[in-house]
DNA sequence: TTGTACGCGTTATCAG
DNA sequence: CTGATAACGCGTACAA
């Protein structure tokens, strides 16, 4: 037991006492000033260890008017690819003793933008995956939302920071690679409807395959039990080739087709979008259109980082995805 | 209308002076004290409405003592187990309007506890996954993590809430599982010597085998590559089942089997720790010992909650896993 | 080089 | 029910 008191709570104040300093002398050592005298300096980090002190970061914040912490928006932290994007994030930010604030949008439009204007507050930046939200709506909170950089997304007529992919480029090196291996019959695993990349993807499938493959369009999702569902409906189409909106839809369609006892790639093909972790130890090993994310999150950093310090604001990246032939295409069967 | 003014910082102030009431009435609306009159509040409402008002989150922590943030620090934003949890956690707190303040320790021990409590000083509260720290660091510093919830370890002393699960079982239920299908000889693709869970899994296993099964210790690690490296080792020892530190290590070694021509589990028998998502997913499927992760995190959030809330404290809790068996074990080759 | 005093934006206390 | 006023803990001009 003890006193109900909060005793644990050392200030600026109690240090600058028990070292017969003021205030101000403690912030200037804790900040590493370098006006104060060294042998001063010395004896207030010792009677500030000793205390046990460390400055409130709120009350820091407050002052400064920032707090050392960014935001960082995902759909969904069950998704691999957002997983990666804030291990990026994450890590380049923390070499520059910034912390993360992360909120999981579940996947659901309306709260992208609550939540990311919410999150911001508390925050001196945001990292923004919004791949849901409506364009009109992301353009009338983007001023709430500065500084900020927005990942795997582009608005129009939004002067906003980027970091991309350009989806149509992999779309492209897939079809060319489905259709050197003879595939004439193609099946989309859709993703949700509203998410922006499906948007990209679905609109350069149908650019890519005109003339030259026929596409089945089949409404999936995001998630495993997504393409774990919609294989049947796939194979029903007659497709010879399987494209899943991501990787986690495609490894979900691959279990289900080695589940029924059809073979992959002999009887069909199957690729993915993303190349997470587990696309290269799966079996077979996926094919898909390797993202580059770990290295998405580093540059959102890079340029979130240069709006906070005012520094040179890098340009626009889009990475060209580079398609990664493994496993799990082959040549059609005849 | 809308658009168009940018308003950098909009005040309490300003917001008080426009509608003509004090700030402290201003306060009082935006927090929904019942005792403003229904009328002001309304017009305090839309003036604030108006002039895309919204509380500066840092101030009111200040003001308030608390900050609506907890911390979660996990060894490596890369690992599923830790995703998981970090999406319990963040999912649980977040119906309660808490965000998460996330912070990779790189699987760096020493960081662990620097980070902890320098992330500490930015929440009101904390969920550490240090699997690396020593027992005796972490019980030195315990005092000033507080509150805090730990997961997935005991450390012994610690009045600390702990999550936990008991691995022990987990384990007991492997062997078993594998000495019914006829297998006398296993391999542990070993974690890294510093986690306790490998540890404990590691213990558990020197007991479960004993005088009935020969185990050899194969030096691995966490990550995919090293399960990768660590499944050549692991056949030249001639066992017939391989038991991976985790998921991942135990995801890597299947990898390497198939590309090499090992069947599993007709060859050889695969088996993992914490089911996570695309143990089921990958060919043939993991069997595993399956820990609820996600809700480990939710029971992580729900002790936090309580402490900071001064509620009843739930009683420690400590999962029993569930051995998924799944086609990666199968009867011993003869 | 060091100390004093004020501001950061809110909340809470206490009069009115 | 409402409004001054004092914290909250720290950074920083400004003065000494």
């Amino acid at each position: 037991m003890g006193s109900g008191d909060r005793p644990d709570t050392v200030t600026i104040h109690q240090v600058a006492k028990a070292a017969r300093v003021s205030p101000a002398t403690v912030s200037r050592v804790m900040n590493r000033r370098q006006s104060v005298d060294p042998e001063l300096a010395r004896r207030v980090q010792q009677v500030a260890a000793s205390l046990g002190y460390q400055p409130n970061a709120v009350a820091r914040g407050l002052a400064r008017g920032r707090t050392g912490v960014i935001a960082v928006i995902v759909p969904d932290l069950g998704n691999p690819m957002f997983q990666s994007v804030l291990r990026g994030v994450s890590r380049a930010a923390g070499n520059e003793d910034y912390r993360v604030l992360v909120t999981d949008s579940h996947e659901f439009p309306l709260e992208e933008t609550l939540l990311s204007w919410e999150t911001r507050l508390r925050a001196d930046g945001l990292v923004l995956c919004a791949p849901r939200t409506h364009d009109q709506e992301l353009l009338g909170i983007a001023g709430k939302l500065e500084p900020f950089v927005l990942v795997n997304r582009h608005v129009d007529g939004m002067n906003v920071p980027t970091v991309s992919v350009d989806y149509a480029s992999g779309v492209r090196a897939v079809v060319a690679h489905l259709a050197w291996l003879g595939h004439t019959r193609a099946a989309y695993l859709s993703g949700p409807v509203a998410s922006t990349s499906n948007q990209e993807r679905l609109e350069s499938l149908h650019e890519a395959t005109h003339e030259r493959m026929t596409l089945d369009v089949i409404e999936c999702g995001s998630m495993h039990e997504d393409g774990y569902e919609a294989a049947d409906r796939a194979l029903a189409t007659g497709a010879t080739a399987v494209i899943g909106y991501n990787d986690v839809v495609a490894l979900g369609a691959l279990g289900k087709l080695h589940e029924i006892g059809v073979a992959v790639p002999n009887d069909i093909s199957v690729v993915g979008f993303d190349d997470i972790p587990f696309a290269r130890y799966c079996a077979p090993r996926l094919t898909t259109v390797s993202v580059p994310q770990e290295e998405l999150g580093l540059q959102a950093w890079n340029r979130l980082s240069a709006l906070l310090h005012d520094h040179a604001l890098p340009a626009d990246v889009c990475f060209t995805p580079r398609l990664e032939v493994r496993g799990s295409t082959g040549p059609v069967a005849r």
